[in-house]
Order: structure tokens, then C-alpha cells, then sequence
DNA sequence: CATGTGCCCTGGAAGC
DNA sequence: TGCTTCCAGGGCACAT
């Protein structure tokens, strides 16, 4: 379920196993997932030393000593599996460092991606050029929400899930940080007071740090047998919780948005 | 430009 | 048990 919090978690999960090592196999075992891996993703990786990992909205960068960075894209199914004791039909790109530890790229649905561009050609990256401000960094603040939004007719729901405006925000926490500020999802964004903007970008601070930090418990018993990345815990308060009573005992409801399932609570949410 | 829709792909869960 | 249907974390192309 890669939101922003597991692109953190695994990103944070690969330090121990990438940082500071060199890549002695790189082998992609497919030759596309959304898009084809690049042609040179091989002879470039192979013998590179990675020298930092990072994020960017959902997208997990890998930096090497030769200047490149490759970035993938978990997408809906995507996941690194570390030290897999077999590799799957899924697993499409397969890394092994010098350390002898191996590192799977597995993606059921190929929804993901992966890229390879320039570190000073970073800004250039298409999917990169129009993402909106980090939500938490510094750029995501009420009064920048109020200008991004101010005269737009458009669902915040559908606003806030808008790479454009905030980059990295998903089903799962735009339900979630909606419900936590007491916002309908259909409120035109644009008509939503300046105050409650304020109190939308505290909620999403709180319940994205929140899942960070879930995500970091579970790296910690990580290292199973199979070494695979967990699922967070599902500590939603309306995400997935159709039916259920909400906190104040009125039903979770759910509607189907752009064919995407949006989860509130009627009552809490206004 | 702003907004809404459909599709990419597979597997797991639920329904019958 | 086995078959069918529904559903899913994202992103993008395309129509209006």
C-alpha cells in the first residue's frame, strides 16, 4: 500500500542494505513495467557505489558515485523485497551488492516504475517538473493552500489527491486527514475558510508523521525470514472501515469518487 | 485551463 | 471445493 509514509519506510529500510555499497549485479528480468526500464539501467548501475537515498512526493530515489539517480515508483502493488529467498515471477529488477545482499523490485500489477536521469537533471524529470510542495516540508502551509486553492470549484477530496497541489498525498491519508479536520470530501475547495485550511494542514502532518512512524515499528521486525517489508497497521479511523461505527457512533459511510472509494463520517464531517 | 472519466495489470477476498 | 465478481495504495491520456 505505497503512500508517502511506506515510500519513506522503505526508503529508510534500504539505507542498511544500499548505503555506501556497490552494486555488483543489476539484472532487470522484464522490460517495462508502466514504461520500459531504461535501456541503460544495467551498464549503468553495475559497479556503482549507491552515496544516498531519498524521496520525493511517492517516488524513492537511489543516488550513485557516478552522478545518477534512479528513481522508481512503487505504484499500487510495488514493494522492495530484501534478501528474498527465491525470486518470484513478480520480482522484475534484482539488485546485489558486494555485500552479498539482494535486493527485489517486486510489482504485481506493474503500475510502478522505475527511471534514471541526471542528479543535476533532477528538476528536468518530467513527472517531476509540475508536483506541487512536499507535505511535510516547509512549502505546505494554510496560506499556500489558500492561493492553490482559492477559486476552484473542484471536491477538496479530489484537490488534496492533485500531485499538483500537494505532492504525495493518496486515498488513504486524504480520507483520513479529511476526517481528522471535520471536512465533507465534495466541499468545493475553494470555499473552504482560511482557518480550516490552517487546521487541514496540521491533520495532515499529524496523520502522515503518524504512519511514518507505524512504518518505522514495523521496519524494525523486519528482518523475518523473508525479509520483506510489512504492511502498516491499520490504525484508520475511516479508511476501509465501512459500516463501522466512527468515534462518535455514527456509521463510517463510503462513496465512490472517480471510481476511487472515499470513506467519512457524516456527522463528523461537514 | 479546469474538471471528470476510463484504463493500465494482477491477486486476494467475498459471493454464490 | 470451485467458479465468478468485485475491489485495490497511482498516474496518466483523453474528452468535454
Amino acid at each position: 500500500m505505497p503512500e508517502l509514509p511506506e515510500v519513506e519506510t522503505t526508503v529508510r529500510g534500504l539505507e542498511t542494505p544500499l548505503l555506501g555499497h556497490r552494486l555488483k549485479r543489476v539484472e532487470t528480468r522484464r522490460a517495462d513495467l508502466r514504461r520500459p526500464f531504461p535501456v541503460d539501467l544495467r551498464q549503468r548501475m553495475t559497479g556503482a557505489t549507491v552515496t544516498g537515498l531519498g524521496r520525493r512526493a511517492k517516488y524513492g530515489l537511489i543516488e550513485t558515485d557516478r552522478g545518477d539517480v534512479m528513481i522508481f515508483h512503487l505504484g499500487m502493488s510495488g514493494r522492495w523485497r530484501i534478501d528474498p529467498s527465491e525470486i518470484g515471477m513478480h520480482d522484475h529488477l534484482v539488485l546485489e551488492t558486494d555485500a552479498g545482499r539482494t535486493l527485489a523490485l517486486c510489482d504485481p500489477r506493474r503500475f510502478g516504475s522505475v527511471d534514471l536521469v541526471r542528479k543535476d537533471e533532477l528538476p528536468d524529470f518530467a513527472p517531476f517538473k509540475a508536483l506541487g510542495p512536499e507535505p511535510l516540508g516547509p512549502g505546505l502551509t494554510g496560506a499556500y493552500l489558500a492561493g492553490a486553492l482559492e477559486g476552484r470549484a473542484a471536491p477538496i477530496k479530489a484537490m488534496l489527491l492533485d500531485q499538483r497541489i500537494v505532492a504525495g498525498l493518496g486515498n488513504i491519508y486524504v480520507c483520513e486527514a479529511l476526517h481528522m479536520t471535520g471536512i465533507a470530501p465534495p466541499t468545493p475547495a475553494g470555499r473552504i475558510a482560511r482557518k480550516r485550511l490552517d487546521r487541514l494542514v496540521e491533520s495532515i502532518r499529524e496523520v502522515l508523521g503518524a504512519a511514518i512512524e507505524a512504518g518505522g515499528s514495523t521496519l524494525r521486525d523486519y528482518a523475518r525470514p523473508d525479509g520483506e517489508l510489512g504492511y502498516f497497521a491499520k490504525q484508520w479511523l475511516v479508511y476501509g472501515r465501512e459500516g463501522e461505527a466512527c468515534r462518535c457512533g455514527a456509521p463510517v459511510l463510503r462513496r465512490v469518487d472517480g471510481g476511487r472509494s472515499t470513506f467519512y463520517c457524516a456527522k463528523c464531517q461537514k
